[in-house]
This record gives structure tokens, C-alpha cells and sequence, in this order.
DNA sequence: ATGACAGAAGTGGTCTGACCACTTGCCCGG
DNA sequence: CCGGGCAAGTGGTCAGACCACTTCTGTCAT
């Protein structure tokens, strides 16, 4: 989460906000000081303020009561999964989205399949494009659990996709993501797709365990590249 | 989430922003109007209109670049974890843990069988308290994913297995759980301990996959129990 | 023809000051 | 004591201005 990119300007004053709750041991239910005060304190406007107690309180960690003022949140959301090696990533994926694929197999879910069609036309269309390339292979790694008609898969599948999204992650894989590898990407995904279409379960399973130990392969060269 | 509270003014923009989103038809990586344009189409003024990207962007529904513009995301956050339902959670776990335990019966780490070893004759002991034995279920369960030899594997384990512990969930687990579903899942942990300690990568995976279909299966006894 | 650099245009980020809508607390009257 | 009205405080929003960053285009040099 740090690093290449710039942290969003709403994060810093997030994170001061924090401190202050930490600080000043408010509890669940505690009234924080008033808008006005808070942005006086920490030496911004109103408005840039108020952007950060709006990404809190998306995130569970405030609750904003309009004429009655900013209270800590009961619920703060899950915390973001840090830490792990890109191994560790690579490994965890082809574990759970191997079982995933195989679940959206056995489902066979049409709207799914379209999903991923969609998806993986735009694909071909962007191998030059390497952001691009890389939302989209979220997208699709993203349609495929959705195919096990269990939100809470989708989820999980997202969390892992957005450890691969960090700046260290991306920086490495810069060094072996190009129109070609999204090119080979691109082929192991429709193997996917089709094994999930035809409803075989062992195709399934196999082709996302084929495509995620291929782009294991293409970071470990990448890797060894980096420390050279 | 609706109802009772009225809904945040920002929200009301969010989700017009994620209407033209979706009438546009864009994609991840896609590029919206920029923000003079959409709250002039929005009527709002451009202050309010951030609040609402912010939102969006917490989320991860859209991805904000300064100077450049504003990017439909690629991965939308976990938002709602705590809208899945527990049949969702079960069967998460079912597919899940099942390719977890296979792995660790590939790895077949005599340290980690040691750990479950500890787990499970402390769960023998602990059948009376209700307590005490959920606490040792989920560690038996990050045992097994610690067997894995992966970090994100455990900690994704343990994160599904919270879910497991939210007050609702709990209420209704209460139904079905004492002393006499303890000794079966007690066995049930004992099958899978043993399949991994032999190396048995497909007898681990079914052996997983038996005690959270019979979780499930006993669960919704319970569940009927409770409409009743 | 290609690549590099500079400038313009467009974009998001922030501020100030003003006003509006809502909530809470206090005071007064019945 | 209870209810209503008002004042003070709070969050919500706006307009307009300016700043920082990114992208694109045009020009010049090789």
C-alpha cells in the first residue's frame, strides 16, 4: 500500500483522525470534536476534512449524524491482509481459486460464462495496454468465483487479487508483464472459461491451476531478473 | 443498512455514478467524465461530487488519478462481509478449506501435524464447554492451513473462520453445538489429521470437505430448528 | 523519420467564505 | 411537569478562485 504511489491526500488526515481517537482512548459511540475544530487542528480546509471523515465512515469507522456530530463507529470492516511475499500470493491463489474454478465448473452458471466473455474480449483488445490488462485480469479472476454464486468467494478473491495490486507486487511484475505474457494470460484464461462452459469440473480446476503456476513461473524468472 | 437511518447524501451521487457506469457500459479501467463534467450533469457541485468518489473509491469501486481522471476499479472491496449469509460462509469453507487441507497433505509437515496433535487432545477434553471447544475449533482449523506453509493461507483461513464467530452466527450455531456435535467434529478433525499425517492429499481434501458438509447438514437442522 | 523537450490544456486537490438544513439544549408559559 | 419556541451549534452545500499534476501537441534537433 505505500511506496510507488502517492498516498491518496484524504489518507493522511484519515490517519490523523485515527490517531486522535487512539490518543484520546474514545470508545465505540464517542463524539469526536466538530468538524469545524477538527479542521482547524489538523491546519485544513472544511471540505478536505470532510473527505477524510467520509472514506472513515465507508469504512465503518465513524458514523457522521448530521447536526449532531462525528461519533466512532461500533464496526470497523475487516483490515486489509498485509505482509505477504509475492510467493505467498502466487502460492494462496493457486490453492483457492483452483477450488474456486472447479465450484464455478460444477455450476456452470451461463451469466457467469458471459461475464467472463465480455471480460476477456476487452482483453484481447488491450494486450498493448498494461493497466488495463491488469484490471481486466482482475475482473475475470473476479467473474469466475462470482460463478460459484457465493458472494463471499467473490469477495475473498478480490482481497487476494488486491495484495497482487501492491506497488512492490507491480513493480516486480512489471519486469515480466508485456503484450505477450498477456497474450499467453489471455489464452490460459479462455482454457478456464471454456473447462467452466463445458462444465468440467477437473478441466477447470487444472487450466486456473496451469494459469496461475504459468504466471507463477513467468514472476519467478521476472525475479530472478530483479536480483541480478 | 437502509430504513431507519436516512440515507447519506453522498450515496444518493455515488449510486447515480455508479448508474452511468453501468448504462455506460464501462469496464474496469475505463475512464469516466471528469469532475466538472459529472456534477454538472449531476447538479451538484464538484465538493459534493468528490465526496461521493471518495465513497466510491473506498470501496475500491473506482480508482482516482490526479491530473488524469477518475477509473472504474478493478476489484470492489470486500464491502458487505457481513452480508453473507451463513449457508455462504459454510459453503466458502467447504471449497476453501478443502483445497487447504489437500495442500497441507502434499506438504505433510510433521510440525504442523504435532500442532493439530495438541489442538485436537486439548479439544477432547474441552467437549463440555462450548467456549473453549469454538476456540479450539478454529485453531485446529489454522492449523491445517499453517500446514500449508503459507502466511495469507492461514490468515485467509482465520479471517473466513471470524465470520464464523459473528453474533448471529453464533446465536444460531448455539442451537445445534454441545457436547455431542463436539465428539463428531472432534472425530472429523481426527480424519483430516490423519489423512494429512499421511500424506493423503485426496483423503485430506474429502475428509475437510465431510466435516463442513456435516457442519452444514447439522446446521441446518439447527436453522430449522430455529424457524420452527 | 524519430525522439526529446517545452508549453498549453485539461484534470484533480484545496481553500475561503457564505448560506442552508438539522439537532440539541435552554427557557418560558400553560 | 410537559410542550413549544428560539438560539446556538453542528453538519451539508455552494461558488469561485487558485494550485499541483498529467497528458497531449507542436517544434526542433539528430
Amino acid at each position: 500500500m505505500q511506496g510507488d504511489k502517492p498516498r491518496r491526500p484524504y489518507r493522511v488526515i484519515a490517519d490523523q483522525i485515527l490517531d486522535l481517537v487512539a490518543d484520546n482512548g474514545l470508545a465505540p459511540g464517542d463524539r469526536l470534536p466538530a468538524e469545524r475544530d477538527l479542521a482547524e487542528r489538523f491546519g485544513v480546509s472544511r471540505p478536505s476534512l470532510r473527505e477524510a471523515l467520509i472514506a472513515l465512515e465507508v469504512e465503518g469507522r465513524l458514523e457522521i449524524r448530521m447536526g449532531s456530530g462525528i461519533y466512532v463507529g461500533a464496526c470497523p470492516r475487516a483490515g486489509a491482509i498485509e505482509g505477504e511475499s509475492p510467493f505467498e500470493v502466487l502460492q494462496a491463489r493457486a490453492i483457492v481459486e483452483s477450488a474456486i474454478a472447479e465450484e464455478a465448473a460444477r455450476r456452470c452458471d451461463p451469466k457467469a460464462v458471459a461475464a467472463m466473455d465480455r471480460i476477456l474480449s476487452r482483453m484481447a483488445e488491450a494486450t498493448g495496454d498494461p493497466a488495463r490488462s491488469l484490471d481486466l485480469d482482475g475482473a475475470f479472476h473476479i467473474a469466475v468465483a462470482m460463478g460459484t454464486g457465493n458472494g463471499l468467494l467473490a469477495d475473498m478473491t478480490a482481497d487476494i487479487y488486491r495484495l497482487r495490486l501492491s506497488p512492490f507486487f507491480s513493480r516486480l511484475a512489471a519486469h515480466f508483464e508485456g503484450p505477450g505474457t498477456w497474450r499467453l494470460a489471455l489464452a490460459e484464461h479462455g482454457a478456464i472459461r471454456d473447462a467452466i462452459a463445458a462444465g468440467d469440473t477437473g478441466a477447470a480446476r487444472e487450466a486456473m491451476r496451469h494459469h496461475l503456476t504459468e504466471s507463477q513461473r513467468r514472476f519467478c524468472g521476472a525475479f530472478a531478473a530483479d536480483a541480478a
